[in-house]
DNA sequence: GCTGGTAGGCGTACGGTGTACTCCTAAGAA
DNA sequence: TTCTTAGGAGTACACCGTACGCCTACCAGC
């Protein structure tokens, strides 16, 4: 077989990231990113069929970070459940440009089904049944990625609460009550509370066993 | 004054909604806005700074449609709260294109506000504390967004879940069994499931009021 | 060492996008 | 009727993703 190839999809994805890591995800183009690696534009569709393609890469780069070892069972699963969330989060947070991406491609990522396959067997292993566990990761992923969204575009100390809280109070009377405390609420701390309320939702649902029956 | 305006805004984002509706949000352009409104592409500049603005006046033809009466206060405030999330996911639900265009848009929107409004005196009213309202409103817009994003792209019937369940077993035994379950379940049972734990933790957060004191 | 074939890499070009700028003209006020 | 102002059209530019065709560096077999 001749010539092999100069670049791995792991370099690719890099320059890729280090793109957006610098001019933002708008700045993230085919042109751009050859520019990156020196070579011309085209130059990329021998290791990619698509600008999609590429992007998948980046969030690949980005969730592959994530640490999937179950944590120890010898902690309660509720404790286990918050670690497993709290990497994802964390490796998510360290590029917040890319989070639109996740919402796009992570349905496709490897390491999602292998998180998602980590906090099922913790689920698993708590007491969940069937339909129980689908609800409960359903949910729990889907609170990280619309935590992480909230995030980052207007979090509770940023400019839109500011604007939130200079509402009308004749017409908002709640809502510019609340946007004043909620100026003083840290993002860390708005995260862990709402996964406190998540996860004291699944307790319920464990000791009662009620609401979501499985089909069977 | 001369020259009354021709267009409302309201049209204007009418036959936006009109084209993402027949096209697909990807067939969203200045170009095709113009054309389904029989005038020149620049003549929208008249009534729009950008085509983010436009994109906004489509989020908020949509949103706008909520309705945020609040419900009758002699029903428990946990069905009253179920009311508010369904008429906001069925209003979203109603043109799923749009999803993407809410994320970005939400924060700015009249009708997000309204709703919130609403929501927080339900939550107020139910005897939240400070930063629990906060909390507890951003966790059920979190859920409602996540939730109606992953319907869209990848609800639990469709083709992304038959793959999972086609994994090699051995790697990803929750994974592949709980997705042979999940085929059964149905996006609005999955819904009320999800809805049905996040109240449950709400529930008990206001029971024990522990685990996010206010700052005061 | 030579040669053939494969695949890496590049340049050009096309159809699309958002939008700045300039012009013409319709319509109300005087 | 004329002046003024804003609506609307047209052109043009920079940028995007990418289809296509070319040249050439590399490795296998001889």
């Amino acid at each position: 077989m001749p010539r092999p190839r100069s670049l791995t999809q792991a370099q690719l994805a890099t320059a890729a990231l280090a793109v957006i890591d610098r001019e933002g995800l708008s700045g993230l183009s085919m042109r751009a990113v050859a520019k990156e690696l020196g070579m011309s534009t085209m130059a990329l569709y021998r290791y990619v069929d698509d600008r999609d393609q590429l992007e998948q890469l980046v969030v690949e780069l980005v969730l592959g970070a994530v640490d999937t070892a179950p944590p120890g069972s010898e902690v309660p699963w509720r404790q286990r459940v918050e670690t497993m969330v709290g990497r994802l989060r964390d490796c998510v947070g360290a590029h917040p440009e890319i989070v639109p991406l996740t919402l796009t491609h992570r349905h496709r990522s490897p390491a999602v089904l292998r998180w998602s396959e980590v906090v099922l067997g913790i689920l698993s292993e708590a007491g969940f049944q069937g339909g129980q566990q689908v609800i409960a990761l359903r949910g729990l992923l889907g609170y990280v990625i619309g935590a992480i969204q909230q995030e980052h575009l207007g979090s509770l100390s940023a400019a839109g609460t500011v604007a939130i809280s200079e509402l009308p109070p004749d017409r908002f009377p709640h809502l510019s009550a609340t946007a004043q405390r909620a100026r003083h609420i840290g993002v860390d701390q708005e995260f862990a509370g709402g996964l406190d309320m998540l996860l004291r939702g699944m307790a319920a649902m464990l000791a009662e066993g009620a609401g979501s029956g499985p089909s069977s």
